[in-house]
RNA sequence: GGGCUCGUGGUCUAGCGGUAUGACGUCGCCCUUACACGGCGGAGGUCGCCGGUUCGAAUCCGGCCGGGCCCA
């Protein structure tokens, strides 16, 4: 045992954190399936192995830590796993650098084993910073979705739902991105502002304009709106494109805006969605200009083989030549993009697999989920409102899940592997049994890969220990933590899968966090350079620090800005914690602490009352997810309450040999005590260095506090007590003096019998008494102060009239009120406490100074 | 263009029907046996603008201006 005497002067972050890291074991976050406490299942998001844990992580993760550490005091069997979510093109493309590489240089198996490679190494430096940020992790549930026992879950999700008729492959338009060379989902596209020409050219005497002159080979039709006077006589006419001279018919549509470039435009398979629209809706003819790999296939005839911008610029020059082209115009417009790579996406009519989306049964379950803060569900709903196409979840990739599916090449049966054998990559081996339909042995694998989002969407099913045989038993999860950004990606999916796989919502509640802007409250990039890494804050200020910020930064779930001076004024509270331990330990080893005494001086009981209070706050926030609330008011608690206005009173009993002073001891033991406890959730590091100078064992392993104490007239006059010395405290400084200079004589009047076992006297260093006569003094009123809430629900419309009146009242009405006053000619009962006389008042002799305090007089003589 | 959200002292931030919270910065005083990484105090705001509802609006409603996010 550290004698509180030989504690360092200043609290060493870095010293304290590296110590409790190295002691801590990971069992004690293990969640335990056979307790009996009640489940608290987190579904944690699986981030994606970059290598670096980004601030962003940083907040929500913190957010996770706090409420997990708080329901495990709460006696809750918390499981808080750790996923990561492995596959996609990132990695793969961060493989093809660095080994200077195309992925088809090597084997499919090749490529994804240097894929796993680096995705292990990245794991490993994520969890690193994971540790040192002190996450409560129950590592023995980390799942990572590449690996066989993970995906082979993804590929029986695929196969039920493939059998329940949620999955099916069709050909149909999907956003293709022709640099990745894969379909992605709509989720997917990102839109970036781009300039770009409008060009205008006819159709047989007919002017078209148009953005994309090089899908003029994939043109099907030409729409104008049925009410434009200027096409009216086009009406069932065919018109021939330009350069390439096929016929396309016209067509009338509501969508087409007239005052939109010429108000005729092109229909091309596929410029846009609303080509797809309208291909669809006038059941148009398909023509492939563009492969995957963004080229010009052979309908483009002489253009063929070039890229999408070569032919754009070629064909547009050839108009020119050829006199076709009329006019351009500058345009902005908004493209969709790859939000991997910001390639613009093609829409491209594919083979490909797809998840039915089934928009009621999807806000159904939304709807059953609590979301924190309410409003985030609004863009759930808005974004299951638009959806129009279904998710496309086939890839033409290689470091994904493969999708367990091959064809016989004889009769083109579709054929699913036996559950058992899964995983199953379908290029590697073959089905064990032959073609169910026709016998045949002979079989083609599928070789497109499912989109990562089929991994990360059952990352709740693989937690609470989803096997294809009903609904776990501890599903759904209590709550799923993530940012608001991805709402329409990982929460919608997640809910789709729950509900198509088990019938049921996922999670009980979804906390939103904010995003994490820069310190000039621009989204950090790169280009901005304005990224700050959790590491540089780790090693400057501590881990505790860092979580401070993130907890009192911004209310949950607003965006919230870095700032370095959050994090410097939390190392400050520490500082400021650190030395109030000091403080408190030192009086608690000089005469020990006697538990079962009883606490009777005001003070004393005044300081618990403010700690009920605390507590009360403290927990109610915690529940409702309100960290900012919650730890904003440990540290009023901690820093004004506690150290500021209560030791400052009693630190006289605790020098002196008083009889009250072991009570004095015994509060200061339940406020440190508590507020160990509360900050525990927050910064663990420091909680538990504080916590084990007062008590053996881990603060971690001690329940959350249950502290409760009610005494109205303790609060009330300990209020009277810490005010009046307060103002006096203010009065000697006002004067010049010091605080702890002697004063004389200090007589408080106030109604209250108040005894404060001498606290008042030795804090001011003054001669106090209290007495509850009325003092001798001139007093002039100097003001009125009316409780609006009292006289505003009584009045109403003649609140102003009665304010006036009771101005006019003379000055013994004034002390006490009349019971009736008149308005407007009646006469009206005048409500209790609407009003209060503000005196000021004038010293009967020079040697009296006279402090008001509400109601409380205090008069000062300086010297005794 | 639509939906959601925000606009509070120099900066950031809480509050979201009863007259504005805290932090940082700034200025003054104080080295009082836990802490000068501290204490005490001061200055600084017509709570984006304009209307409305109300006895009373930063707070509710409508419009406008400006930022952010998501989406056409």
């Amino acid at each position: 045992m550290v004698l509180a005497g030989q504690l360092p002067k200043g609290y060493d972050f870095a010293e304290v954190e590296e110590r409790w890291r190295s002691s801590w074991c990971d069992e004690d976050f293990y969640f335990d399936s056979h307790s009996k406490k009640p489940p608290f299942i987190i579904d944690t998001p699986p981030p994606y192995p970059t290598g670096n844990f980004h601030i962003g992580n940083a907040l929500n993760w913190c957010y996770i830590d706090f409420f997990a550490r708080f329901k495990r005091m709460c006696g809750f069997n918390v499981m808080f796993p750790q996923g990561w979510d492995c596959h996609g093109l990132p990695t793969e493309v961060k493989v093809e650098e660095t080994n200077n590489i195309t992925k088809n240089d090597v084997s499919r198996e090749e490529f994804r084993r240097m894929c796993r490679e680096l995705t292990i190494k990245n794991i490993e430096q994520m969890r690193q910073t994971l540790r040192a940020m002190a996450f409560s992790v129950d590592w023995s549930n980390e799942y990572i979705t590449m690996h066989p026992d993970y995906f082979k879950k993804t590929q029986l999700s695929f196969l039920r739902m493939l059998q329940s008729g949620y999955i099916y492959q069709s050909e149909h338009p999907v956003n293709f991105c022709t640099r990745c060379e894969t379909a992605i989902a709509f989720a997917e596209v990102a839109y970036d502002e781009r300039s770009t020409r409008l060009n205008y050219f006819d159709f047989d005497g007919v002017e078209i304009a148009t953005t994309r002159p090089e899908l003029l080979a994939a043109c099907v039709a030409v729409a104008v709106h049925p009410d434009d006077q200027r096409y009216h006589n086009l009406k069932g006419k065919t018109l021939h494109v330009p350069i390439f001279c096929h016929p396309v018919p016209v067509v009338r549509d509501e969508a087409v805006d007239p005052g939109f470039g010429s108000g005729a435009v092109m229909i091309c398979t596929f410029g846009d969605k609303q080509d797809v629209h309208w291909w669809k809706q006038h059941n148009l003819t398909l023509r492939k200009a563009i492969d995957r790999r963004g080229r010009m296939t052979a309908l483009a005839q002489k253009y063929e083989g070039m890229t999408t911008a070569e032919c754009r610029n070629a064909i547009l020059a050839d108009m020119k030549e050829q006199k076709i082209l009329k006019r351009q115009q500058d345009l902005h417009q908004r493209v969709g993009t790859c939000w991997r790579c910001k390639t613009p996406i093609e829409i491209l009519s594919e083979r490909q697999w797809f998840v039915k989306i089934k928009p009621g049964e999807i806000l159904d379950a939304a709807h059953q989920i609590r979301w924190y803060p309410e409003h985030m569900l609004r863009r759930m709903e808005n974004w299951v409102g638009q959806m129009e196409w279904d998710w496309c979840i086939s890839r033409q990739r290689i470091f994904a899940t493969p999708i367990p599916i091959w064809f016989c090449r004889k009769c083109g049966e579709m054929v699913v592997p036996d559950e058992k054998d899964l995983p199953v990559d379908p290029t590697v081996t073959k089905p064990n049994h032959p073609c169910p339909s026709c016998k045949s042995n002979e079989f083609t694998a599928e070789e497109d890969v499912l989109d990562t989002w089929m991994d990360s969407s059952i990352s709740v099913l693989n937690v609470t220990g989803w096997d294809g045989r009903g609904v776990p038993r501890i599903f759904p999860a209590q709550i799923r933590p993530q940012g608001h950004d991805i709402i329409r990606t990982w929460a919608f999916y997640t809910i789709l899968r729950a509900v198509a796989l088990t019938g049921h919502r996922p999670w009980d509640q979804i906390l939103i966090n904010g995003m994490v802007l820069g310190e000039d409250g621009f989204k950090m990039s790169k280009s901005r350079g304005n990224i700050i890494v959790p590491e540089e804050i780790l090693s400057k200020y501590g881990a505790d620090a860092l979580r401070q910020w993130a907890a009192a930064g911004a209310a949950t779930g607003s965006d919230i800005m870095f700032n370095w001076n959050d994090v410097i004024a939390a190392s400050r509270f520490q500082t400021k914690m650190w030395n109030i331990a000091r403080f408190v330990l030192l009086q608690l080893e000089k005469e020990g602490c006697e538990k079962n005494i009883p606490v009777t001086a005001l003070a004393d009981r005044w300081l618990l009352t403010r700690l009920s209070d605390t507590v009360v706050k403290v927990t109610e926030s915690m529940e409702q997810y309100q960290f900012d609330t919650a730890l904003k008011g440990i540290r009023e608690f901690a820093w004004d309450i506690l150290a500021d206005n209560y030791i400052e009173l009693v630190k006289g009993r605790l020098y002196a040999k008083d009889a009250s002073r072991k009570s004095a001891c015994l509060v200061l033991h339940t406020a440190y005590d508590a507020i160990c406890r509360m900050l525990a959730p927050f910064i663990p590091y420091f909680a538990e260095e504080c916590y084990t100078y007062l008590n053996s064992g881990s603060v971690h392993k001690q329940p959350w506090v249950k502290f409760t104490y009610d005494d109205p007239q303790a609060r009330m006059e300990g209020d009277i007590l810490s005010e009046v010395v307060a103002e006096v405290r203010k009065f000697k400084h006002d004067s010049g003096l010091a605080l702890n200079a002697p004063l004389g004589r200090v007589t408080i009047y106030t109604p209250n019998t108040i005894q404060d076992e001498g606290d008042a006297t030795r804090a001011l260093n003054a001669d106090v008494r209290w007495r509850t006569d009325t003092a001798q003094l001139d007093r002039v009123i100097t003001d009125i102060e009316f409780d609006r809430s009292v006289v505003g629900p009584t009045f109403r419309k003649q609140a102003q009239a009665f304010m006036k009146a009771v101005r006019a009242l003379p000055i013994e009405q004034l002390v006490t009120p009349p019971a009736k006053i008149k308005l407007e000619g009646i006469n009206v009962a005048v409500p209790k406490n609407a009003f209060t006389p503000r005196f000021s008042y004038l010293d009967g002799g020079a040697t009296v100074d006279v402090v008001n305090v509400g109601d409380v007089i205090v008069t000062i003589q300086r010297s005794a």
